[in-house]
This record gives structure tokens, C-alpha cells and sequence, in this order.
DNA sequence: ATTCTAACA
DNA sequence: TGTTAGCA
């Protein structure tokens, strides 16, 4: 009585596909116990512990290629290394989905924020944010998709992000990126008159008129200059608009040690 | 019924 | 990696 198995029944106990199996053959790091007359595969134990080592391999993301020279002639110090490299993507990977997960909470909060107080003015409180520069504008001039390659390339995840305008009456636009620590310009703390609309692009013009009207009918004595905020990721939820936030200080500025 | 190889998406 | 075809 043989105590081997075929591969379907090898497949079934290591839980991998029987293509699976042949592929490991064919890159030289599995091979059967014997081959049987009608050219059937035959394993035994020595090819399920085998395979269990590669499978743990493979879990470890160490790519298929460096099994076959790790299980050769591979020195335990190389062993090692290969396994700090798998750590290290791991690790890399890890942080990729950290930040994916920063993301979708921020889109989920940045859409509830937007839908729960769409089109209305608000007074809002902001914490000290700095910027730095991305691209300077003139004023009417559009950006187009030329300069945007030009300047886009060192900004990874640019249309993840924030996008600052500022409207400093100087006859420039300049699009900046939130900073956490420092930035050729801060937004002071304090309260902000605020109005966020899903609008197309043309009408962002019309949409800062309106909002100059209104805080000088209301007798808001804007403080800055007026900050206008792209969330592209926004439209998600409305494809063909895009998220715009106006934005301007109505409160003094604070003390310069912060603690008005 | 199961496995084989080979080629393809 | 999965799928398919034609074969033993």
C-alpha cells in the first residue's frame, strides 16, 4: 500500500490550487516524490513539510524566485536578510494602508461636515495651520494641465489633499498645501466665516462675490485674506463638481504667544 | 473521474 | 493566477 498522494489531495490539505502546486514544480522549488507511470504527481511527507516551508515563505512575501536560492544555498545570514526585506515591505505596506485609512476617514468626515451644512454660511473655529507654496497664479490666469504636470510631480497624492488659494488682493493667486510643523505662510487661529459648495469650476468666481456680499452685509469685519479651499476628492459623491470652501478671519488676530 | 501539458487572458 | 482544451 503507497502512502503518497496526488497533488488535487496535496492541494486540498495545504489549501493552495493544484496550479499552484505545478508552478512550484516548474520554478524548481517542489518537486514529487516520484512520478508515477501514467505521468500521475506522487508526494509523501517530505513534500508536505517542504511545501508547508514554502507556503510560510510565501506568506512572508518573499517572492517566488528567492525560495528556490533560499532553500539551495542560501547562508542563514542570507536567510535573515531575506526576511528583513520582507519585513520591510511589510512595514512599507502597512504604512500605505495607515495612510489610506487617514484618508477615507478624512473624505467620510470632510462629506458629513459638507452634507450636514451644505451652501449655508457658518462661523467656524480653525487652529493655527501653516502652508507652504505649491504654485503662484495670475490673477485670471487658469491653470492648466502643462503647468500642473510641471509642478505636480514632487506632490504625491496632490488630489488627496487640501488645496489651499489664497486671495490676497495682490493680483496673484498662489496654491498652497497644508503643513503640520512650518510653511512660507500660517493661518492664524480663530474664527473663520466659512461657505463650502459643490460647484463647477466657473462659477468659483461668482461663489467669492457672494461671499464678499454677504460679509459686508452682514458687517463681518474680514481680517485676511480670503482662503479658498479645493477638496477634489469630494467628488466622489458628485462627479462633475468640484468642492470649494471660502474662507476668511473675522476675529483678531490672536496674541503672538497663542493663548488669546 | 482525475491528471497531464500547453497556451492564453 | 485561473481557465481552458485535448489527451491518457
Amino acid at each position: 500500500m503507497k502512502s503518497e498522494i496526488t497533488i488535487s489531495e496535496l492541494a486540498k490539505l495545504m489549501n493552495v490550487s493544484v496550479h499552484q502546486i505545478r508552478y512550484f514544480e516548474e520554478k524548481g522549488i517542489l518537486q514529487p516524490a516520484y512520478t508515477d507511470t501514467n505521468q500521475y504527481r506522487k508526494y509523501g511527507m517530505d513534500q508536505v513539510y517542504e511545501l508547508a516551508r514554502i507556503l510560510l515563505l510565501r506568506k512572508l512575501e518573499v517572492p517566488v524566485q528567492s525560495i528556490k536560492a533560499c532553500m539551495t544555498s542560501y547562508s542563514a545570514d542570507q536567510q535573515r536578510q531575506l526576511l528583513h526585506h520582507s519585513l520591510q515591505d511589510i512595514e512599507a505596506e502597512l504604512q500605505r494602508l495607515q495612510e489610506l485609512q487617514q484618508f477615507i476617514l478624512k473624505v467620510l468626515h470632510e462629506e458629513q461636515s459638507f452634507s450636514l451644512q451644505p451652501n449655508q454660511f457658518q462661523v467656524k473655529k480653525r487652529d493655527l495651520t501653516f502652508l507652504t507654496r505649491f504654485i503662484e497664479l495670475d490673477s485670471h490666469t487658469r491653470l492648466d494641465a502643462a503647468r500642473l504636470a510641471e509642478e505636480a510631480g514632487r506632490v504625491p497624492n496632490l488630489f488627496e489633499s487640501d488645496i489651499h488659494y489664497l486671495y490676497d488682493g495682490s493680483n496673484t493667486v498662489t496654491l498652497y498645501l497644508e503643513s503640520q510643523t512650518s510653511g512660507e505662510v500660517s493661518l492664524p487661529k480663530g474664527d473663520y466665516l466659512s461657505l463650502q459648495c459643490l460647484i463647477h469650476e466657473e462659477e468659483l468666481e461668482h461663489l467669492i462675490e457672494h461671499f464678499f456680499d454677504y460679509a459686508a452685509a452682514q458687517s463681518f469685519p474680514l481680517q485676511g485674506p480670503l482662503v479658498v479651499i479645493e477638496r477634489s476628492y469630494l467628488s466622489l459623491f458628485s462627479p462633475h463638481q468640484l468642492h470649494y470652501e471660502l474662507q476668511a478671519l473675522i476675529t483678531p488676530p490672536a496674541n503672538p504667544d497663542g493663548r488669546g
